[in-house]
DNA sequence: TATACCGTAA
DNA sequence: TTCCTTACGGTATA
């Protein structure tokens, strides 16, 4: 037993050391099937979850590989109750498997008949199955393919969806990379294969690391017509101009389905609020999902997918489903039914490997904290509970330490990120720097990005429009001011607006300026969960080291 | 017929 | 838990 740095407890948490020398590649091993939890400076926190180690099967690692990794780095012995769990978990993916029967359609096969008694005698699963037509052969409803799955997780035993697809609408699609000179990037190929070889599921990839490739290269495979669903309009035209750029797809096959146009076209883009759109109750897109015979529907952003397009895709597993994002985590808790829905992870590639291969900058984050004066202590400190948050977040303390550290990054294309608009106005006014927010004509926009790409503008003060707009240009450096509660996935775009790769090869910065000791605190350490489970360490360092010496000022 | 504006839901 | 943004679709306007 060498000293590593993991300790693995029986109740399934993880302790990592972040100091020890192996810190990092004990993290890269773990993740695949381990969610971090707490993330104070020296001792992260990871559990192991069930839905983790389902994913890390159904991605190809085996029981022996994680039992390993959990030996490999520990430091004491590792409480062999867990690692029989561990197996065992893994074990009860596939354990079930849908298949097709020639004579009596969908069916559902065991390989444990105890197994099957048990979930026979399931309140909820029992009417979705029909007749037993042997010891281990029990026939489902076709219609229930989805819910079925749904409800075995939640009853821990996932099964392998194997009952195939239908080819669809026969498709001629190519990827196009002879006039424009491209290659689809290693990762893009495997994750591309490991979807279609996979059947259906999610392929995770950081922002900016070309997901709708991903997307094409799956058309190009099934080359079948194809539904897209994105999560607003600007986005859906985004793909439009890639797949005209890299397919041999042209303008006219290619279809817009939204508030504006109702075009069905061999490949149609649609978005999620239109197809969950309902008048008198009822969903009035219904007819996009069987307008045409789809033979792959791409689901952009999965972690986003509204509830009513989980109960669309429970009656669509017949279909291919491919699912693009930068994150398995959802902050509403459903990621069990992306699983059972979509399909489990088929291909994930951590944001410090793309970094490493050059696709993405590296980015080095910090945490600045700041003191609240005694005066905002005291408001705060008697604040109604709904609205402490807004008063530490916006505190005027933080103005100073923005306006320094864009000092510090003078020149460098800087954007100041916040959620609420009063404090993004007074920053704004007090550095002379413009405000882009919802009200910001889109003319205004575009011109002020234009400059800003430029370079005529260094520096713009942004609201929660960093978090729609796609059009928002790169910059390096970015400060963040206040955010949307804990939410990870924002601070994961956040980061990821900053790491196109430099021309310069440089590094970008990312700074959040966070009020101690309060809920701004709290929450700040929770958003930073995501991006420290890929790697990235946030560097705590407190105002007065942004500010410097300060002279002492007379009445102060 | 095209565009602007507004209220609502998420 | 709030605030903010967006898309949709209806109505008004030319």
């Amino acid at each position: 037993m060498s000293g590593g740095p993991l300790i693995v407890q029986s109740d399934k948490t993880v302790l990592l050391e972040i100091d020890h020398p192996q810190s990092a590649e004990a993290r890269g091993a773990l993740a695949p099937f381990a969610e971090l939890e707490r993330a104070p400076e020296h001792v992260h926190t990871y559990r192991i979850t069930p839905l983790a180690l389902w994913n890390a099967r159904a991605a190809g690692h085996d029981a022996e590989q994680v039992v390993d990794v959990l030996v490999q780095y520990a430091r004491f012995p590792v409480p062999q109750p867990l690692l029989v769990d561990v197996a065992e978990t893994m074990a009860r993916y596939g354990r079930l498997q849908l298949v097709k029967n020639p004579a009596h359609g969908l069916v559902l096969v065991s390989f444990d008949k105890a197994v099957l008694a048990e979930i026979k005698r399931h309140k909820k699963i029992a009417p979705m199955l029909g007749e037993q037509i042997d010891d281990d052969t029990v026939i489902v409803h076709g219609s229930e393919r989805g819910h079925l799955k749904q409800e075995l997780l939640k009853v821990g035993w996932p099964a392998e969806d194997l009952a195939g697809y239908v080819d669809g609408e026969a498709h001629p699609i190519d990827l196009s990379t002879e006039e424009e000179k491209w290659a689809l990037r290693d990762y893009q190929e495997m994750a591309a294969e490991s979807f279609w070889s996979g059947g259906s599921g999610v392929v995770v990839l950081p922002c900016g690391a070309g997901k709708t490739m991903v997307g094409a290269a799956a058309m190009a495979k099934a080359k079948a017509t194809t539904l897209i669903l994105v999560t607003n309009t600007v986005s859906g035209r985004q793909w439009k101009r890639e797949l005209v750029r890299r397919t041999s797809l042209t303008e006219d096959e290619i279809g817009e389905y939204s508030g504006e146009k109702k075009e069905i076209r061999p490949v149609t883009i649609a978005t999620y609020q239109v197809i969950t759109r309902k008048t008198k109750g009822v969903y009035r897109a219904l007819d996009l999902f069987d307008s045409r015979d789809w033979g792959l529907v791409i689901y952009d952003e999965v972690h986003l997918l509204p509830a009513p397009v989980f109960r669309m895709t429970a009656d669509l597993q017949s279909r291919r489903r491919l699912g693009l994002t930068a994150t398995l985590v959802r902050e509403d808790g459903r990621e069990g039914d992306v699983f059972s829905l979509i399909g489990p992870k088929r291909y994930d590639a951590p944001w410090k490997d793309i970094e490493a291969q050059g696709w993405i900058a590296p980015a080095d984050c910090v945490e600045v904290r700041v003191t609240l004066t005694e005066n905002e202590r005291m408001i705060y400190a008697t604040a109604e509970p709904d609205e402490r948050y807004k008063i530490c977040a916006t505190a005027k303390t933080k103005i100073p330490v923005v306006r320094k550290l864009i000092e510090q990054h003078a020149g460098a294309p800087t954007l100041v990120i916040g959620a609420y608009l009063d404090q993004l106005d007074e920053l704004g006014e007090t550095l002379d720097v413009p405000v882009i927010q919802g009200s910001t004509p889109n003319k205004e926009r575009e011109k002020l990005f234009e400059q800003f790409r430029e370079g005529e503008i260094s520096c713009l003060v942004v609201s929660k429009v960093a978090n729609f707009s796609i059009d928002l240009p790169e910059a390096s450096v970015a400060i963040q001011v206040s955010g949307t509660f804990g939410s990870r996935q924002e601070e994961a775009q956040r980061l990821g607006r900053l790491l196109r790769p430099k021309h310069d090869g440089g590094q970008a910065h990312f700074y959040s300026v966070v009020s101690r000791d309060t809920l701004d605190a709290d929450y700040a350490q929770h958003r930073q969960r995501f991006l420290t489970e890929q790697g990235y360490a946030y560097r705590i360092i407190d105002a007065d080291d942004v500010l410097g010496p300060e002279l002492p000022q007379i009445g102060e």
